[in-house]
DNA sequence: TATGAATGAGCGTTCATTCAT
DNA sequence: AATGAATGAACGCTCATTCAT
């Protein structure tokens, strides 16, 4: 009956996303009006409440996809086959090359904006961040585990300090990229941090 | 004749300051009314005009304050007598001491607060923010660098590399703080960086 | 050729009144939106427009459909045969009987919202309503008359006097039973005024 | 300390209120806007909120006002040391002589609007509006039972009936005078109201 | 110097109305 | 004829800033 179909909707759904996490990251979520999110959608202002009932769900959707992808980051390296501790190198890798690729400066604001909205409501938003970023941890420890198992990582080491180490690293490597841009030489991180591992073999105390 | 004294306006001045973090950390910079900073400096809304022409004034006040501060923390461990790595240690250990201490929080989130500001405003307040974070990079590049010389490090590990991963790592520790609260072990983290120091010394392949 | 007889089109506009008359009493005139009344209707937001050129006509022809039934309410009792007080009685009941209706709170609502609309618009919207009670009002002073002329009551009343003070008893009773409902008993009201009737009777003083 | 008193204060927040009543009354509640109240007031939109919270606030204000004002036509008339009849005429008198004096209209207007709300808001608004409404049935009640009790009307007859019946068409006398404006003849509804009320003494039956 | 009442621009949101399909 | 997505003007409300006292 309807001309306009479900995968229209969706499709602009998906475009007021977009258009909202441009112009939040760019201007900053307080400082985004919905008339600029829905211009910058190509829509009026009032259309937007077709899709998300208020300026804060339209927020939620935002720090939820930002939630998403910040996990898929992590989590699409995994599934390797190599030593536990090339496994640990290849999810570093992909979390480190997504520092660099289009995009991320924009998800890095909206990740910080994300921190900033936990932390003021623990509760609601506070929750969802809290999960990811343990599941991270524990992926991680996970992969540190197995090395520790294969031998290839001492079992004096604490793991879970490791893996926390590791994603402050990242996390920390991606507010220094924000601030200093190409100054600094994330990949050099990486590396740093590649070549530090081993010293944490079993033969070497 | 004036009974007031310039250390009077001074104190005024520095207390609005401290109402004005105080206030900011805990609700965020948007959400923060002119009214609630006056009230916690026990003044009134207008009383404030007299010390800072403006919000954003106020604002920059407090950044400038912070990044004063995050600069004093990792500064002041420096003037050791010990081993350079042992320099290095005492400098990460002082960094990573304020991060539980009282005020820590709250600190934090200006910083992040600061962050997002200097991310879209580059040139006004942004500048500032990388002087800051280059100069702790150079100081830790600096205690490397003399690591290196002492043989305590091999001189094959990019220095400037090496002292950001330390930064990054140290932020990123931040981070987590803020959001996962005491369930993150920082001190571990700390732990597992200094010893994977020693992997870095020249006989370590 | 038209598969859309005007019998659907009066239908259709029909059955918007009706929605119309049923969410305007239910929440308001103001607080209803026409996709309330399209959807209590059964159609789209647009397709009212078709029957109506806006909400304002819309809403007019409601008040107009409440002053038809208000007047039919009344009138519909005048045919009897009997003593012209006992009419009198008649045309009561009738009316009293109204009050107690299915429906008859919605009625008494739009009632009141059509007083309202036809006070800040007595040139437009007040004048049917004017007609509509000063019929009222002539209906029922002929009937006093008559029974004056037949000296059921004393020639020295104010016929048009007791006219309008049988009509705002009534109107009063509505407004009593909608704010408080069924514990005000309205059959007593009446019962009390055809009490009082024969008091006016010639030999009384 | 200040030098705006608490009398000023109050001033102010009467003259809102003022201008509220007017405003609400002329143009009715919803069409009505804070500017417009404000401007009545001589004040910009936004000093408003000073003196009420928000427009429901201030709707609720006049309604309590009008609430009030209305309770106080009844009852500054009952202090009278006449007989009981003369007692209810004596508070008729007053309750009638209230609906052509200055202002009247404009209360009428918000009682209608008010019942609208009660109606609406059963709980909040719609309580106060049945107290009131109660406590005048009841006050009247009372007279006429002083009235039967000194013999002057029949002991037969339902006092809490006549109670409402001549509350009832009072209020209905304010509805058509509000419609029909001077052409309907309020005092003659009185005095008929009067000449009938000999009819339920005693001896009449 | 300090107050706090007042201003007024700007925001999120609603909804009568239009019009391409 | 009917749909319902889109428009855009208007509203209630907030708050940085001003200024008479």
């Amino acid at each position: 009956m309807t001309k306009v179909t479900q995968a229209h909707i969706d499709a602009r759904t998906e475009e007021i996303l977009g258009a909202a996490m441009k112009t939040f990251a760019c201007k900053g979520v307080v400082d985004t009006t919905m008339q600029e999110i829905a211009a910058e959608a190509g829509l009026s202002a009032g259309a937007i409440y077709r899709y998300y009932p208020s300026k804060e769900h339209l927020l939620r959707a935002v720090f939820a996809d930002c939630t998403q992808q910040n996990q898929a980051t992590f989590e699409q390296a995994v599934a390797g086959t190599d030593s536990p501790c090339e496994a640990i190198g290849d999810v570093g890798r992909a979390a480190w090359a997504k520092l660099k690729s289009e995009g991320s400066q924009e998800e890095l604001i909206l990740s910080l904006e994300s921190t900033l909205a936990a932390v003021r409501q623990p509760e609601e938003l506070g929750a969802e961040r809290r999960e990811m970023l343990n599941a991270l941890i524990e992926m991680l420890e996970g992969l540190i585990q197995e090395a520790q198992a294969s031998g290839e990582i001492d079992v004096g080491v604490d793991g879970r300090a490791l893996a926390t180490t590791l994603l402050a690293c990242h996390l920390g490597s991606g507010l220094l990229l924000l601030q200093l841009g190409d100054s600094v030489d994330t990949d050099a991180v990486f590396s740093v941090l590649m070549r530090m591992l081993p010293g944490l073999a079993p033969q070497a105390t």
